[in-house]
DNA sequence: AACGCAACGAAATAATATTGCGTCGGTTGC
DNA sequence: GCAACCGACGCAATATTATTTCGTTGCGTT
């Protein structure tokens, strides 16, 4: 199931990246080979599972949610079981637009969104009422300073 | 500039957030309208830039880059001129995916990858040695947990 | 009640996606 | 070496989709 990727493929994905809705002919232009093959490449791809799908961004501010912050969480047991059963509470509160668990001394990194200040301390309270929470740290997110796509293509290629 | 959103607008924006390459043909047959109106919507959405563009999402393990990590970066100066000159350096990193200027002991969250952790390492030390960083801590990612879409339609929307 | 605005949808056209197929290296096996 | 084979390419044909045009409808205003 390991796939080879060669120049063309890379420049495929770093393009996706940046227009996700770039037309087949404008990226088989952009890459330097015809459409047909490039559209087998994205397609094989996608079936490989490295284009995991596409997705509109939005601008949130526009849309009503003023405020973005991290929450940090401390769990009190960090058993297995217990690292699962939050995950799922996580799942379940749509304020929570990512999630990591991390190694450390913090136990999950949530980035929230909120339409206001208000709604955020509401929802951190629902946080600290949750079982096996220790406690919950905030931080506001003054600006966002970079948002880049997931792949540096630009330097340093792992597997070039 | 302000546009009213109706219901039928809400639909296109979670529809595309969840596959940003639907076909307008699909797109319209899910939101209950004919494909001209739709996607005269999709297209004001775009012009007003609450959309702000498509993204392909790719699988970064399978790219060669096994490890995702936060940095914490406090700052000795948080003077403005200080400020903008640190984000001037993050745009110039590649391995920062993503970076938030924060209120709270941390200035800078950065999110970043990389294809190892000797790579990362190297990177910190980078980091450490820019102009006017007191410190970098750092926390490894041992799982994402969650990545929705920016913004949460099912439940509690703000300008509903 | 008539006007005007804004948005819709059907139909026509333009562009794009997708399939089928013949061709061209590059490699393998003899 | 040489011929069969494999994989990928690109052209051409077809299917699907995007986009424009235009007449109509619903609704708020005068």
């Amino acid at each position: 199931m390991t796939v080879r990727l060669d120049a063309v493929d890379w420049k495929i994905l770093d393009e996706l990246q940046r227009d996700g809705r770039m037309t087949n002919v404008e990226l088989s232009r952009r890459v330097g080979i015809s459409a047909p093959p490039c559209l087998r490449r994205v397609r094989a791809l996608e079936e490989e599972g490295i284009i995991e799908g596409y997705r509109a961004l939005l601008d949130e501010k526009r849309l009503g949610y003023d405020l973005m912050a991290f929450a940090m969480v401390h769990l009190i047991s960090q058993a297995e079981v217990d690292l699962d059963a939050f995950q799922e509470r996580i799942a379940g509160w749509p304020l929570v637009r990512s999630a990591w668990m991390l190694s450390g001394d913090v136990d999950f990194l949530m980035l929230c969104v909120a339409p206001d200040l208000r709604t955020f301390q509401t929802f951190v309270l629902d946080i600290t009422a949750a079982p096996n929470v220790r406690n919950v740290k905030t931080a506001l997110t003054l600006k966002q300073s970079k948002d880049a796509p997931i792949v540096p293509l630009e330097a340093g290629l792992p597997k070039a």
